[in-house]
DNA sequence: GCCCGGTACTCGGTGATACGTTGTACCGGT
DNA sequence: ACCGGTACAACGTATCACCGAGTACCGGGC
C-alpha cells in the first residue's frame, strides 16, 4: 500500500493509546506492533515522538525495566487521563468514518 | 464533536475529490455540502486551499461562470487524473480503517 | 445613494503531525 | 573484535488543515 502517512495523522496517536492499553508494553514492541498490523511503513522514529507526547501530556505511566535482549526498555501503561483520551479518540473516530462512509454512498 | 482538524489530515482532500466527482461544482458550495454533511467546522478558506493545489497537481479542469448570486464562480470537475486519484484515495481509506476496526476489535 | 450581509475567491502565516536521519547504547553470536 | 538485533532520543523536513486579512460582486433596507 503506497504512503499512507497523511491519512494517519490524528489516528496513528490513537493506536498507540489503543496498543498501550490493552497492554502494558515499549516503544520498539508496539513499532513492530503496528507493522504487524498492516502499517509497515510505520517506523521507530515516529512512535517514539508520539510516546514522548503521550507522556508529556500526562495519559500514561511510564517504567524503565532492564531487558535480557538488550538495552532497557521503557514500558507504558494508560493512566485514568489516558483512558479517557482513548475513548474520546475512538468517538471521533466512529464519527469521522460514518460521515465520510454516507459521503461514499453518495449520501446527500 | 470537538476538533477533527488533525483526524481530517490526508481524507479532507479525497473528500473533496469525492464530491466534484458527483458533479462539477465550486468552492462556496463545497464547502456547504461538508458543512451539511456533518463537517461542521471546515471552513472556505482550507477548501480553497484544496482546490488550488488539485489544480497544481492536475487532477481537475476549471471553469469560471458567472453566478446570479455574486461574484463569479470557479467550477470544478475530475479529469482522469483525477479520477485515478479519487480511486487511489478510497483504496487507501478501505486498507486504513480495516487495519484500525481489527486494531479495535482486539485483533491480534 | 449608502451601508450591510451573503456570496465567492486568494494569499500569507501558524500549528500539529508523521517521517527521515543520525547518534547513542546494550547485548549475544560468530 | 565485529556485526546484527534491540532500544531510545533528538534533530530537521514536508505536508496538511486552519486562521486571518484582503478583494470583489451583488441585492435589499434605510
Amino acid at each position: 500500500m503506497d504512503d499512507l502517512t497523511e491519512m494517519l495523522k490524528g489516528t496513528l496517536e490513537g493506536c498507540v493509546l489503543e496498543i498501550i492499553g490493552g497492554e502494558e508494553t515499549y516503544g520498539y514492541a508496539i513499532t513492530r506492533r503496528l507493522n504487524e498490523l498492516g502499517f509497515t511503513d510505520v517506523v521507530e522514529g515516529t512512535v517514539y515522538t508520539i510516546l514522548l507526547r503521550l507522556e508529556r501530556n500526562g495519559f500514561v505511566r511510564v517504567a524503565k525495566r532492564p531487558s535480557e535482549m538488550g538495552p532497557p526498555r521503557k514500558f507504558y501503561a494508560l493512566n485514568e487521563a489516558g483512558r479517557a483520551e482513548l475513548a474520546t479518540f475512538w468517538a471521533k473516530w466512529e464519527y469521522m468514518t460514518s460521515r465520510i462512509d454516507k459521503l461514499k454512498e453518495g449520501g446527500r
